[in-house]
RNA sequence: GCCGAGGUAGCUCAGCUGGUUAGAGCGCAGGAUUCAUAAUCCUGAGGUCGGCGGUUCAAGCCCGCCUCUCGGUACCA
């Protein structure tokens, strides 16, 4: 769309159960305020929508485990997101939350409309009900015994040991977490939002119209609506969330991917009462930034129910960047590896713009990046303080020297070398903006940085140094061309180092200037005053970076210690009740890989009482040909279930430790098949 | 297994619809310079463009097979 008048950017709702760290950072809210700050400077209309989602499971089960209501949870992170993000310079028109009473109204609405105009599917389904709490059980309200690996703390959408994919009622001696009675199977119903009803036009709006979306983001597009997609379901039974706003829908809420996405316009709500214009008249244009797991909600689930409600805008890009990894390894909450920014801007005061930098220039915009101290202080180091810093400290410095802080007069420009650099001065500048247009941050950032080089080989190539003693008025006018340099340089800095943007501004001694007055060389007047020059970046040292690199590897050995932890011993059980189990050794006689699978092998075993099928999900660790003639133990009277179209009859008992290996149970030495094992 | 995204100099990445000696930044080596936070500027070394095969006058780019990384999905009795 080339003629819109007004652009809506919304960001991913951070989920608050946790605080920011760099990789939301990375993949969302840098890119995102820099193109708003950009199109604000371009005089452009712009808002910028972010706030943060607070429904869903996750939160409740931190809420119990901490014996607080969730309410207090999401009001601990939704404030610690907030403020650091207002610390770090974010510039969002509205930072909301997804528990106000407009969005409560909002997201009630939208519900309400799709479901008068019959764009949901009624299902009713069995589900586990307690009846001590009187409410239907999440899937993570159900604990149990898992029906593959008898795990006992098994939730119900999966087991956490085994990473199986679960159904709630597949477990085995399920409790309810709330009451700890054991639940009982009631019918519900729930609404689906029917997807498949929308593919042919997101067949046609995304594969056909948005060719020019990201290579990540359109190839996962296609991926999902070439896989056919399915009726998903919009309520829940539980009751932290936007209530269900029907007859008989008592104890529902909406679901959590439904209600969020609702949260960007209801924060465009509370911030305007001219939100329709942003988000329905056609003029208008939308961006989603977001995070490479967010691509489906935001290119599929969301369109499809803007589309069904009728009068909104459907997105006109969607820039989602990939992950970003720190020191090699992913990041993680639960596992507390992570820069989380409440601490950087402890850490680092008055450095927000350094991590901007380095994330920007790093930016995972293509595939997952890494980020690392190291890079971090190189990048400071060598290229703010050494290349943007010092070009503007010399040109100042300078210019104080021999006119005592006043702008010299420009002359008369003949040198063709002055004319070339003051050409390239808009070179740069256009680069930039091509670059912005098309979402390319680091290379965006990389075109900005090229102004300071060119400041710097301007000056070694001029030497007004020396000049100084044999042709002054050529001095001028090379210090003229630095300082109207170094100010287009305070100017073109904003959208990525808005702070340091500022201080240098301060420094010359100028304010409001906007995009337009880029690639010109009158930013500064003849005689115009500017102020004594205070260093932009710092330099760090390696203390500071030691010090971060020790309290990752400080994260490191904490978790290590956990996983060494032994899981908790399970609940007794009678002699009886283990009796009931038959585990004999076996003789594995074949094995082969199951056709197109990745994990599981079919094995021939002699259990002495018969020869039987089993399929084991241990292709990861072993190769068939190696774990012929192994003699395992066998539980040979559990039922028989068929897997990938071949009946398991059995289980080879394996033990697994805390990073997922696995090694199997063998006799001591070599033992008749069908031995019992007790 | 299937789907998607990637694999280009030591590191991080560009390479337009295939077209002359494959580029940038950082790092490294040498030189110049001193206004500047020992910063800057110039020059240079360094690449079988993941591997093999094919199409073409010509392939980093197109096709086939293989391989590694990341993500999604199926699957772990």
């Amino acid at each position: 769309m080339d003629n819109y008048k007004r652009t809506l950017i919304t960001t991913a709702l951070p989920y608050a159960n946790g605080p920011v760290h760099i990789g939301h950072l990375a993949g969302v809210y840098v890119p995102a305020d820099i193109y708003a700050r950009y199109l604000r400077m371009k005089g452009e209309n712009v808002l910028l929508i972010g706030g943060s989602d607070e429904h869903g499971v996750p939160i409740t089960l931190k809420a119990k485990n901490e014996g607080v209501t969730p309410q207090d949870i999401v009001d601990r992170y939704h404030g610690i997101i907030k403020k650091s993000f207002a610390d770090f310079g974010m510039t969002f028109d509205v930072y909301s939350r997804t528990t106000t009473e407009t969005h409560y109204e909002t997201a009630s609405d939208f519900f309400k409309t799709l479901y008068e105009k019959g764009e949901f599917l009624e299902k009713e389904s069995d589900q586990y009900y307690d009846d001590e709490a009187k409410q239907f059980l999440a899937d993570r309200y159900i604990t149990g015994t898992c029906p593959h690996c008898g795990n006992d703390g098994a939730y119900g959408d999966q087991c956490e040991s085994c990473g199986t994919s679960l159904n709630a009622t597949d477990l085995k001696n399920p409790v309810s977490v709330i009451s700890g009675s054991v639940p009982v199977i009631k019918k519900t119903k729930h609404w689906y939002l029917p997807l498949d009803k929308h593919e042919p036009f997101l067949k046609q709006w995304i594969l056909e119209d948005h060719k020019e979306w990201k290579a990540n983001v359109y190839g996962q597009c296609k991926s999902w609506i070439d896989q056919g997609l399915q009726p998903r379901a919009v309520s829940r039974d539980l009751d932290w969330g936007v209530p269900v706003p029907v007859e008989g829908a008592d104890g529902k809420v909406l679901y959590v991917w439904f209600d969020a996405p609702i949260g960007y316009i209801s924060a465009t709500k509370e911030l305007t009462p001219e939100w329709e214009k942003y988000w329905k008249d056609p003029e208008s244009r939308m961006l989603h930034f977001i995070g490479k797991d967010n691509i489906v909600f935001h290119c599929i689930v969301f369109p499809s129910m803007l589309k069904a409600e009728g009068s909104f805008n459907l997105p006109e890009n969607v820039p989602a960047n990939e992950f970003l990894n720190l020191e090699g390894d992913k990041i993680s909450t639960s596992r507390n590896w992570a820069v989380w920014l409440h601490e950087y801007l402890e850490e680092f005061k008055d450095q927000q713009d350094v991590l901007r930098y380095v994330l920007c220039a790093n930016a995972p915009e293509t595939k997952d990046n890494d980020f690392t101290w190291k890079d971090f202080q190189a990048r400071n180091n060598n290229e703010l303080v050494a290349i943007l810093g010092n070009f503007v400290n010399r040109a100042m410095i300078l210019t104080h020297k021999y006119y005592d802080g006043k702008v010299p007069a420009l002359g008369n420009v003949v040198d063709d070398f002055d004319k070339e650099s003051i050409a390239q001065i808009e070179v740069i500048v256009n680069k930039v903006q091509a670059s912005l247009d098309n979402f390319r941050f680091r290379e965006a950032i990389k075109e900005m940085m090229n102004l300071a080089r060119l400041g710097n080989k301007y000056l070694a190539d001029s030497e007004p140094w020396k000049l100084i003693k044999t042709d002054e008025e050529r001095v001028k006018t090379i210090m003229n061309i630095s300082l109207q340099i170094t100010a287009n340089l305070s100017v073109l800095m904003q959208p990525f180092l808005p702070f340091s943007a500022a201080k240098l501004q301060a420094m010359l001694n100028i304010s409001g200037q906007n995009w337009e007055t880029l690639g010109k060389t009158d930013l500064l007047s003849e005689g115009h005053e500017i102020n004594k020059p205070e260093l932009l970046f710092a330099k760090i040292e390696d203390e500071t970076i030691q010090k971060q690199l020790d309290k990752l590897e400080a994260t490191k050995t904490a978790n290590l210690a956990a996983s060494k932890t032994a899981e908790p011993a399970k609940e007794n059980i009678s002699f009886d009740e283990f009796m009931k189990m038959d585990i004999r050794v076996g003789t594995i006689l074949s094995a082969e890989k199951v056709a197109k699978t990745k994990k599981l092998l079919k094995l021939e075993v002699d259990t002495g009482i018969d020869i039987r099928t089993v399929v084991s999900g241990i292709a990861e660790f072993f190769n068939p040909e190696d774990i012929i003639g192994k003699q395992v133990s066998i539980l040979v009277n559990l039922a028989p279930r068929k897997i990938k179209g071949i009946e398991s009859q059995g289980m080879i008992l394996m033990a697994e430790d805390a990073t997922g290996e696995l090694v199997f149970i063998q006799p001591g030495s070599e033992i008749k098949p069908g031995s019992i094992v007790r």
